[in-house]
RNA sequence: GGGCGCGUAGCUCAAUUGGAUAGAGCAUCAGCCUUCUAAGCUGAGGGUUGCUGGUUCGAUUCCAGCCGCGCCUACCA
């Protein structure tokens, strides 16, 4: 559900910029290496004995990331039971490291799958990516050393001779306003041991991302999406023919509020490299995380302490198996608006059926990640989430099918309903008028709504207006009667406020990734 | 302890960057389908915007101090 929320403000927000002309490359950052893969790759080999060869006909399996979340878990439950496990996590860790080696190869393999069911069921939600690299590729193409060059050139980092930071290269932590010379201050960039941190890869990526680090991936075709657009990953020996990706002139990095702090010294770093302008332009698009309702963990049914019971909501955890699965959550919600759309419209075939319940089910889950400013931890709730009542993607395109019918019935062409000539001055007068222009000052103002999204980064704002928008066309439709309006004029006026209205609407919510089925 | 963020109706959230009587949805209650689809519409109840001060013609918004909650504060990523 993280991945979603990530995913779908991310993506809402490219298509916010790109509907202001900006160029956006779409990157998903691969974290293929560290413990996490070293889990997983133990989970498979040491607990379930498995060999690389079956282990290659599980990842054929439908939902190959859903056995590796259980096993994932099931590690976790390994370590926390015997602390002398974790010297096995150490060695796969140092294998995969080392490379050249059967974990390694097998790393590698379940990354790759996992990846592919990533990118599935992103594709659910229309959501694409240009261009995936990894961290493997980070480490292998020597991208850190690059960068380790230019920080110790310009002092930004430091070897610590004394104290507990003693063997380690530091930097002076972003939120902290006093001299690095304590110990609280310092934020570890390269390990006593040699290797590099989190933080240190990620100064490596950005300074490539602004096309200073003087050095480049290789560029593989790893995916073709069903419209023909390809995704490319890193690679270290690339393909000859690729696109040029990096040396751009800003970033948006869509990562949850937790990371604000080593985001910060990624910034600080760049700040402090003298590149001031860039770190300006650099920006941590920040969104807090989405929990679960404590009703909606006990119905999923985990066991709660009493003291979980009274909190608002609980943070989900991987390592706990505590969480809900995307897959799964979309299959839910298609499921229900199934059987909605099936009762209503019996006189569809089952496949019209399904593309209606898929575009409905998509619509609820992108308005549902979408309605919340970025700043409120989201606590999840299957109910909410299931409605398709109030304020809720389903109600706005509803809002459309009902005046798409209006023209439908009318046969009429919603754009020839606008090119009419119309007496505005006398319909727009008056107390009724002025109900009628508030709809059309509404229906004026996305393109206001669009840039003041992009200013704040702020996607909700498009949200908000979508509902609202929708809000004031049911009022409308329910007041006035069009296709049994008698006077001519007034209802070419009554239709073209329809049409502008509609088009508007459709704007906003294909603004979302929300499309308007043709009817529900 | 330090950093960041939050606190608004029973619940979940808004409030267009300091403007008019603080608004929506859900839930509850009362109505509206022989009509362009009721996934809708109308109405009712529900508020000391955590507390105390300050700045201002005006504060949910800005400032200070408290109280409460969350996240971060790893030689994890």
């Amino acid at each position: 559900m993280g991945h979603l929320r990530n995913a779908i403000l991310g993506y809402t927000f490219v298509r916010l910029l790109r509907s202001a002309g900006t160029h956006v490359d779409v990157q998903n950052y691969i974290d293929n290496t560290g413990v996490h893969a070293a889990d997983v790759v133990v989970g498979f080999t040491r607990l379930q004995k498995n060999s690389k060869a079956e282990i290659e006909k599980l990842i054929r399996q439908p939902r190959f990331d859903y056995l590796c979340w259980d096993v994932y878990t099931r590690v976790s439950q390994w370590y926390e039971q015997d602390k002398t496990n974790l010297q096995v996590r150490l060695d796969s860790l140092h294998a995969i490291e080392q490379g050249g080696n059967e974990a390694a190869e097998i790393g590698e393999l379940i990354s790759t799958a996992v990846l592919r069911r990533h990118l599935e069921t992103m594709l659910r939600l229309d959501i694409e990516y240009d261009f995936l690299p990894r961290e493997s590729e980070i480490l292998h193409l020597h991208f850190w050393e690059a960068a380790f060059a230019l920080l110790k050139e310009k002092g930004v980092v430091t070897l610590v001779t004394e104290g507990k930071n003693k063997g380690c290269w530091v930097m002076k932590r972003s939120s902290s306003s006093e001299a690095a010379d304590d110990e609280e201050n310092q934020k570890v960039i390269v390990r006593s041991n040699e290797t590099v941190t989190y933080v240190g890869k990620d100064i490596a990526y950005h300074l490539w991302k602004f096309g200073l680090l003087g050095r480049d991936f290789g560029y593989r075709k790893f995916f073709k999406y069903p419209d023909g657009h390809e995704v490319w990953i890193s690679a270290e020996q690339g393909e000859a023919q690729h696109p040029h990706f990096g040396g751009v002139s800003a970033i948006y990095n869509v990562i949850d509020s937790r990371q604000a702090d080593p985001q910060n010294n990624v910034i600080e770093a760049i700040r402090a490299l003298g590149y001031e302008e860039q770190a300006r332009h650099y920006h941590h698009f920040s969104y807090e995380m989405v929990a679960l309702t404590p009703r909606c963990a006990a119905g999923l049914g985990y066991q709660l302490s009493p003291e979980d019971e009274q909190k608002s909501y609980i943070e989900v955890s991987g390592r706990k198996g505590f969480g809900v699965k995307a897959d799964d959550l979309i299959d839910t919600l298609i499921a229900a608006s199934q059987r909605e759309v099936e009762s209503r419209h019996p006189e569809l075939s089952q496949q019209e059926c399904t593309a209606i319940a898929a575009a409905i089910a998509i619509g609820a889950l992108r308005y549902f990640m979408l309605k919340y400013t970025k700043a409120s931890v989201i606590a999840f709730d299957v109910k909410d989430a299931l409605s398709f009542e109030g304020e809720t993607g389903p109600y706005a395109q509803y809002a459309c099918v009902r005046a798409l019918n209006i023209f439908r019935k009318a046969g009429i062409d919603p754009e020839k309903a606008l090119a009419e000539e119309i007496n505005y001055d006398q319909f727009l007068a008056g107390e009724e008028g002025n109900e009628i222009w508030e709809l059309w000052l509404a229906a004026s103002k996305l393109g206001y709504t669009v840039d003041q999204c992009i200013a704040t980064t702020e996607p909700a704002y498009l949200a908000k207006y979508a509902f609202q928008l929708a809000q004031l066309f049911n009022n409308f439709y329910h007041k006035h009667h069009i296709l049994t309006e008698t006077d001519e004029a007034r209802k070419k006026f009554l239709l073209a406020t329809t049409a502008v209205v509609r088009r508007e609407l459709v704007r906003a919510l294909a603004l979302m990734g929300i499309a308007v089925p043709a009817v529900m």
